[in-house]
DNA sequence: GTCCATGCAAATGATTTGCAGTATC
DNA sequence: GATACTGCAAATCATTTGCATGGAC
C-alpha cells in the first residue's frame, strides 16, 4: 500500500501538480476497493474516517482533478449520483475496455474486462467517418441475488 | 404525424395513464428529432414555440412517467444534463440494441444500432450469474468534422 | 517566501414538490 | 363529477465557488 502511495506521487509530480495528503487519499480510497464505484460524499465518509479534518469541497476539487488526468474514472448509473473508480494507470487514456454490469434491482456495479469491440470500432470508423478511440459497454441486468429473489410483476 | 399521436394515445391509456396535451407534445417533440438527446429543458423550450403554457416542471414529470414506461430512453453524456430520447417502441423492453457515439470534441451524439453484444451477454451470464436484459455500448471519438479539425497534441 | 491547495460557508443550478386550479375520463 | 394532471413558486440536493488560512516546493 505504501509503494502505490509513491506511485500516485510520482504520477501526480509528472502532470505537475503539487501532492497533498488529500489527492492521496482519494487515489488511495478508490484504489482500495477498486469494485466500489464510490459516490463523492462515499469518498468523503470514507475518509473522514483516519483524517475527519478533509472537507467535501476537497474531495470533489480532487475528483475533478483526478478524472481531468485520467486517473479515476467517472461513471454515471442513473440512480442521481456520479460514481468514480481508479483508472487503469498502467494503460494509455483510452485503451482500457473496462465495461460494467448494472444490476437494475439493487443498482451494485460489477465490472469486467474483455475486449469485444475492436472489430466494430473499425467497421463503425469506416461507415461513419467517426475515429473511435474508446468505448463502454454497459449491460443491465440482476445480480445473482437479486434474480433470486425477484418478484414477478404484473403489468396492470 | 397525426398518426403517431394515435399512437402515443393509445400506449399512455394501454399503460393507464391520462391523454393528455402535455404528454403527446413530449412524446411528438422527441419523435420528431430521434437523434437530437434533447434535455428537459432543450424539450420545454420546443414544445413553448407553439403551446406557451406548458410549464417546465409538467416536462420533468412527463419525462419521469414516460421513462419509467419505456416510452423514452434517458442518457447521461457527462455535460451536466440528463437527455432523452424516444424510445423504440415496437420492440419489448430491453430488446431495442440501441448504441451511441459520442463525440469527444462537440459532444455531439449518434445513435447506431447493431446486435453486436447476443453471445456476450450469455456467456456473462454463466460466469457471473448475472441474468442480462439489456445493453448499452458508448463509443468514444471524434466525429467527421472534429476529427479533420483536431490538432495534435503531444502528451508531456 | 511564493503560490497553489484546503476548509468552510455561501451560491448555484438542475430537478422535485406542495398546492390550488383545470382537464380527462 | 371524481380524480389525476398541470402550472407556478418555493424547496431540495448534489456540486461549485469565494475567500482567508495553511501547506508544498
Amino acid at each position: 500500500m505504501a509503494g502505490d502511495t509513491e506511485k500516485y506521487r510520482d504520477l501526480l509530480k509528472k502532470y505537475g501538480c503539487k501532492v497533498t495528503k488529500q489527492r492521496i487519499l482519494v487515489l488511495r480510497t478508490l484504489e482500495e476497493k477498486p469494485d466500489s464505484h464510490m459516490t463523492a460524499e462515499e469518498i468523503y465518509d470514507e475518509i473522514k474516517v483516519d483524517f475527519p479534518e478533509i472537507g467535501l469541497a476537497t474531495v470533489y476539487r480532487t475528483i475533478q482533478l483526478l478524472s481531468e488526468l485520467h486517473l479515476i474514472n467517472r461513471m454515471q448509473v442513473d440512480d442521481g449520483y456520479t460514481r468514480y473508480e481508479i483508472g487503469h494507470l498502467e494503460e494509455p487514456v483510452g485503451k482500457h475496455h473496462h465495461h460494467h454490469l448494472v444490476c437494475l434491482q439493487c443498482h451494485k456495479i460489477i465490472s469486467f474486462e474483455e475486449d469485444l469491440l475492436e472489430g466494430l470500432e473499425k467497421s463503425i470508423g469506416e461507415k461513419t467517418g467517426f475515429v473511435v478511440v474508446d468505448h463502454e459497454v454497459t449491460l443491465y441486468g440482476y445480480c445473482k441475488e437479486c434474480g433470486g429473489k425477484l418478484i414477478e410483476k404484473t403489468t396492470t
